[in-house]
DNA sequence: ACATTTACAGTAACCCGTTACCAGGGAGTC
DNA sequence: GACTCCCTGGTAACGGGTTACTGTAAATGT
């Protein structure tokens, strides 16, 4: 006889909590009782009941049951993609934290599409999860401010808890949490790491005018610049996007467009620093030898080419976003929490002079 | 006056279609039907409610509406980890998948706990969740089988659809699709690749007994050796896990066991080989003119590394399950799907015999 | 032996939408 | 002017659970 007959058998309609009771020749308040455990039933009345749920393989519907209990939400994360380890170690520690405080993970990437972010609230509202967490670097004009004041409130009214990583707060008034890196302490960090190796002119890769992440690192950059009396120069300053291939293309048109003149390189993220030194290698240049070269986030290719950089602790970031936003407290009195960041060393920086 | 005021006045009840029926004045039938749109409702009636949604920022219950009307499920992945590359990918996949489709993806860590496993699948059968896709090889054993197939036959009574990625199909009578990569076919290639540059004495390093990844990659050496006449040395077979520490250091200890009896490496994934090149450069040895080195997986650091690999189609795997999942074919009659890989040529690999 | 808890099971209301069914009223027709 | 018919809106049942309230019988107290 097979044993898993039931399943194969019969209309599709599923074992609800009344089939249950009938099977065990009870009422389905006696079930959900037995079940829930919370309420006097008899050892034998439970026994029938258990029995016949596994008779049925009765499996309670959660819908129906967060209809009648406040049930914990699911915990939302909204990222650009998940393929990219900056994204990826956040969404880790995010899982992990859900899971530990007995929340899924419902998880959503918007690719290049800002269509889809509006579109994903509104799911979350509907869906009534208990924390939505958007990750990454935005453009802060005035567009996006309302569109974020309004999802505050809005999931807020819904009994969802928003929160900001890797973006500034909104200011007071707007019922949001944020959890953001220290780029500008970790940009003067490095800044100053190579300045204290003697560069004074150094290429920094990676601008994307407006972008919070791009501009905190690139005013670290500056700041330590001025510490350290060296005058910026703007012609040292290349705009372009956080990918690898820009990394790449960037620097190979700097090369190209007259003799060089930096000795060292600040890349806005570590997977612009493996284009760029795949482009210096291409041009005959040796890292540190010729250029020195730190990068920033200290994700994957920063280990495998020995790339000087900052670490950021993507993973606690994710916890902490978790954290706060089931922690019951009040998102408009609570302030942002800023994580620090600390410098890797490895072996991308040389000291200027001791080749001569 | 404040916009938000409704939002953050009164007590936490949030806003249901009762409240919107009486504010608009109609029924609530009225109300649902106006937002549904699919029956004649009178224009002014329409706008009366809109306006009363708009005012009151009513939001529908997902978990409602989907007690009596058959809505579409959730898609959820079961991962180790998100912040390893392999998954990611896989996870990149099955998200624009199910976004495209229409469903949101839950996600699902188990780290190095195998206990959740099975607390999650009934979590989804719960949820009823519409797609369960299991991700990753596997020891298969009596107990693994059992417990598939039990799960299989669970996830199918309750209307899930339950998908095997990167592992063996169960076999007929067990209501579940598969879709792998073609791994022994991969490891066929770049094995070979490796014969026709000259090489005969290439070390394997990775290999985790049983593990069905880790099987179907040796075969693939293995057959290649003997489709070119070379006899295969167990000694040239190394243990290990598939990570880069396990790589670094079971390269390590070769190299100090004895003189260097290897002119090729074969790492079971980039992330060994990544940290195999490590202990070889450490060890004086440049790669490719001392040593010839491939991976498998092309994940990021192949890239920087300069690393010879095969390309696995990862987001095609994670697309392909979902299409698979929700394509409401039966899992019975489904034969499994093998994605096939091909050799990315870097340059790791040397011609032995052109340094003669 | 009688009164009073206590233990346990059942009935029914409720959570929040959707929709089958029903009914009122205005337009169109003879 | 009486009579359909269509348009539109309301009433109520339903989906699958939970739980307040009710009721009964057994257990305990004196």
């Amino acid at each position: 006889m097979d044993p898993w007959e039931h399943a194969l058998s019969g209309p599709a309609r599923r074992v609800t909590i009344r089939d249950v009771a009938a099977h065990a020749g009870v009422s389905v308040a006696t079930v959900s009782r037995a079940l829930a455990g919370d309420y006097p039933v008899h050892p034998s009345t439970r026994r029938k009941v258990l029995r016949a749920v596994r008779e049925l393989d009765y499996v309670p519907n959660a819908q129906a049951r967060a209809l009648s209990v406040a049930s914990p939400g699911a915990v939302a994360i909204v990222i650009h993609s998940v393929d990219s380890p900056y994204y990826a170690y956040i969404a880790q520690g995010v899982e992990e934290q859900a899971a530990a405080e007995g929340r899924l993970s419902l998880i959503c990437t918007t690719g290049s599409d800002p269509e889809r972010e509006p579109a994903f609230v509104q799911t979350m509202r509907e869906q009534r999860a208990e924390a939505v967490i958007l990750v990454g670097g935005v453009v802060l004009d005035d567009d996006y401010r309302e569109r974020m004041t309004r999802y505050a409130h809005g999931l807020a009214a819904s009994g969802s808890r928003l929160v900001l990583c890797g973006r500034p707060p909104l200011g007071d008034g707007v019922p949001a949490f944020t959890v953001d890196f220290d780029n500008t302490g970790g940009a003067h960090a490095i800044t100053a790491h190579l300045l204290s190796a003697g560069h004074r002119r150094i290429l920094y890769l990676g601008i994307r005018p407006g972008n919070t992440t791009s501009d905190t690192r690139v005013a670290g950059y500056r700041a330590a610049l001025a510490d350290h009396g060296v005058t910026a120069d703007p012609a040292l300053e290349m705009c372009g996007d956080f990918d690898r291939r820009s990394g790449y293309v960037t620097m190979k048109r700097r090369l190209a467009e007259g003799p060089r003149d930096f000795t060292a390189v600040f890349a806005a993220t570590d997977l612009i620093a493996a284009g760029a030194v795949k482009a210096l290698r291409e041009h005959g240049l040796r890292v540190p030898e010729d250029v020195s070269i730190v990068g920033y986030d200290d994700v994957p290719p920063a280990e495998d080419i020995g790339l000087t950089t900052v670490h950021l602790p993507h993973t606690e970031l994710g916890r902490a976003a978790v954290r706060l936003a089931l922690s019951g407290r009040d998102p408009l009195a609570e302030p942002p929490i800023t994580l620090g960041t600390h410098i890797v060393v490895r072996c991308s920086v040389q000291r200027l002079g001791s080749e001569r």
